[in-house]
Formats: structure tokens, sequence, C-alpha cells
DNA sequence: TATCAAATTAACCATTTGGTTAAACTATTT
DNA sequence: AAATAGTTTAACCAAATGGTTAATTTGATA
């Protein structure tokens, strides 16, 4: 047997290439000699690891929908933390994932929308748990005065409103910037604090 | 010649097709094979009338980038309606569009990021004139007593809030309704209020 | 109704692509 | 150092795929 280190370090390499390669270009457009070029290594050798195209995605679609639902629920249940500053916890968090993996929600939305059932294969292992997420729904309700429905819809709206700018990027770089990326990088880096207030505000705003 | 009539038919049978097959798939996830079974009619069929897959492609993003872009412009410069107003309008239309096209917005998302030089091709003929785009920021952050950048921020949000739900549906049915499409197509339902009413409050919110 | 151009098709082609195989290589164990 | 087991590669394969070609059909026109 190989000794662990080398072993290890080509399948890393394998994965570390199959997720830029499969980030970018999605499951269709992947090509197996591209991620075996851009790992350089012989293709048979992905095969060997991996057994097809299909279970290599499956891998590298499993971590990355893993880390597209951040672990803020623990958070945003605490009893110590008004829910201003819950808010702003989870949208500063949440925003930064997106600003280290730009790619992340494209490819997410890109691969759940090419197969809708893979959302429900993985529900288990990514992180996400439908009881505990309805508890915070109502703690939250009970502390911003709304009710449940208000709440669901205002998550998905804040929600919304971190992912869409990337999601979203040649759009927005190309209509609202004239494909100045400086500006649009900028602009991405005032979202923390303008999403964060914007809710917060909607809050405020409803409750007079 | 044949009658124009045939002729016609052939074509738009051939769109009508190619519009189904390559929103559900991509580009890259489509089958000239499939259009044509789509459309009943030979493969060779198709390139004679469009030439190649590519070109295909590009005649139907053309009008589906075009639709995702509303011509919302004049009424958001009307001075016969407040601010207030515009904003339910904008939100109202905005997001019946998507609920007859209910696949529109991860179509477009999918491609412009496999390809992000496709939006600044077609940004002149998309019915998007940036000159307009800023005169309506204008009038607006007068309207509002909001700075440019503060109104650009909250225009992207307002538009997140609208398309996300829809780009984000398996997701969104399955994480929060699990899987109850009917649940999920009542929240959409909701939509318009409430994304209307949250960004109402939080200008309000704001402004206190 | 003979002619002609456009429309349509069946058969075919070249390339790409995911996947396999058998041989070669490497390191560990005896 | 011979045997062994795991690793890596070059060469290969079958199916799929976008695209082409040559022949046939269709319908209008003279």
């Amino acid at each position: 047997m190989k000794s662990n280190k080398i072993e290890k370090d080509t399948e890393s390499k394998i994965l570390e290439a199959a997720k830029r390669v499969f980030v970018q270009k999605g499951l269709d457009g992947a090509r197996m000699q591209e991620i075996a070029d851009e790992a350089r290594i012989n293709k048979a050798l992905l095969h060997y690891y991996f057994r097809s195209k299909e279970k290599l995605f499956m891998t590298i679609f499993k971590v990355e929908l893993n880390s597209f639902f951040p672990r803020l629920i623990p958070v945003l249940l605490s009893p110590d933390m008004t829910h201003e500053q819950k808010i702003r916890h989870f949208v500063e968090e949440y925003i930064d994932l997106f600003l280290k993996n730009p790619f992340l929600p494209a490819f997410v939305l890109r691969e759940v929308n090419r197969n809708p059932q893979i959302i429900a294969q993985f529900i288990g292992e990514s992180g996400i748990d439908s009881r505990k997420l309805k508890e915070v729904m109502k703690v939250l309700s009970n502390e911003m005065g709304l009710s449940l429905n208000e709440v669901l819809h205002l998550m998905v709206t804040t929600v919304s409103a971190c992912i869409f700018p990337f999601a979203g990027k040649p759009i927005i770089e190309q209509v609202l910037f004239e494909g100045n990326s400086t500006e649009y990088n900028q602009f991405l880096r005032e979202r923390k604090k303008f999403v964060a207030d914007f809710v917060i505000f909607s809050i405020k705003g409803r409750t007079i």
C-alpha cells in the first residue's frame, strides 16, 4: 500500500479540481477530461477513485450544498440576543460566506433546478432540520410580534437579498455598473449593512 | 414557395419546442434530437431553419432575456404616482410575470452564469436602458428621501425578493414546505402583497 | 400538367465523451 | 530480493451528439 499521504493527496487533488470545474460549468457543462487535466492526472484515475461522473458530482454537490446552508440555527434560538442582533448576525455571516464562495449560489441554484429531487435526496445531510427551523420561526414570531406566515416571508426575503446579488452577478454587474467589477464588488461589501438595516427598518415600519 | 402559413408554422413549432427544452435543460443539457422530437419534425430541419444549436439557442435566449426585464420604467417615472404606488405596481407586475413564466428566472440565471458575456451582448436588445434607469433612480431618490446608493440597494433587494422565490423553487418547496407544492404556490401568491409591504415598511422605518 | 424552388426526410459522418482494460509502476511486506 | 497489493497510465471502445448530404416531397406558377 502506498503511504497515506500520497493516497490522500490524489483524492483531494481530484476533489479540488472537480469542485472548480463542476461549480463553474455544472454537471452538464463539465468534462471528465477537463477535471483530469485540472488535477494533472490521467482520466482513468478519476474513475478509479470515483466510479462515474455522476458519483464524483454527487460527492462535490453534497459538500457544496452543505456549506450553502449555514449553521446559524443555534444563534437564532439564543435567548441572549435581540431579534435585531440575530438579523445582523445572520446577514453578516451569510453574505461573508458568499464573499468567500461567490459562485456557490449560482451553482446550487443551477443544479437544483436541473434535478429538483436532488434537494430532497440530501436534505438530511445538508445541516438543515425542519423541526429546528420551525422552532426558530416560532421564537422570531414572538420576538418580533409577527405572524408565523409573516416570519416565513421575512426569512425568504432576507435570504433572497443575500443570495441574489451573487447568483445574478453578471446581470447586476453589467446592468447596474456597466461591467465595472470594482464597483460591483464595492456594492457587495456594502450589502451586509444595507440588508440588515433594510430588514430591521421594515419590522420597525410595520409595527408602527 | 410554400404558403407562408405552413412556413411560419414550422418555424414557430421549432421555436416553441426549443423554448421548452432550452428553458428546462439549458444549452448544455438540451439535445437537438429532443427539440426535433418535441416539435415533431426531422432533426435536419432544425439546422435548415437555424444553422446551429448555438444560433437556435441565441434566438430563444434573446426573447427570454427580453421578457425578463419588464417594461416598467415609464411607470416608475410617472409624476402622477407616489413612490408607494410605484413600488406596489412594480412588484405586482414582476411577480405576475414569473407566476406566468415560473422557469424564467432559473433559466436566465443559469445561462448568464454559464456565459457572462452573453448579457453584455444583448443589453441593447433587452429593453434595458442604463440612462433611463439612472433617471429612475434619481427620481426615486428624491421622492423617498434616500441617497442614490440607498436606492440602488433598495432596488436590488426588491428585485431579489421577487426573483429568488422562483429561482430557488426546489429549495424553498422542499425546505420550507416539505415538498408540498400546494403550500409553495400559496406562498408565491401571497408574495405580491408581502414584498410590496415589506419594502414600503422599510422605507417608513428608515425615515423615522 | 410540366417545371421549379422551397421544405422535409432518411441515412450518414466526424467528433466528443464517459467509461474500460490491460499493462506498467510503486511501495510495502516477507 | 521476490512477492504482493495498491496506484497510475496509455490505448481503446461504444454510445451519443451536432451537423451534413443527397434524395424526395410539396405546392405554387407558368
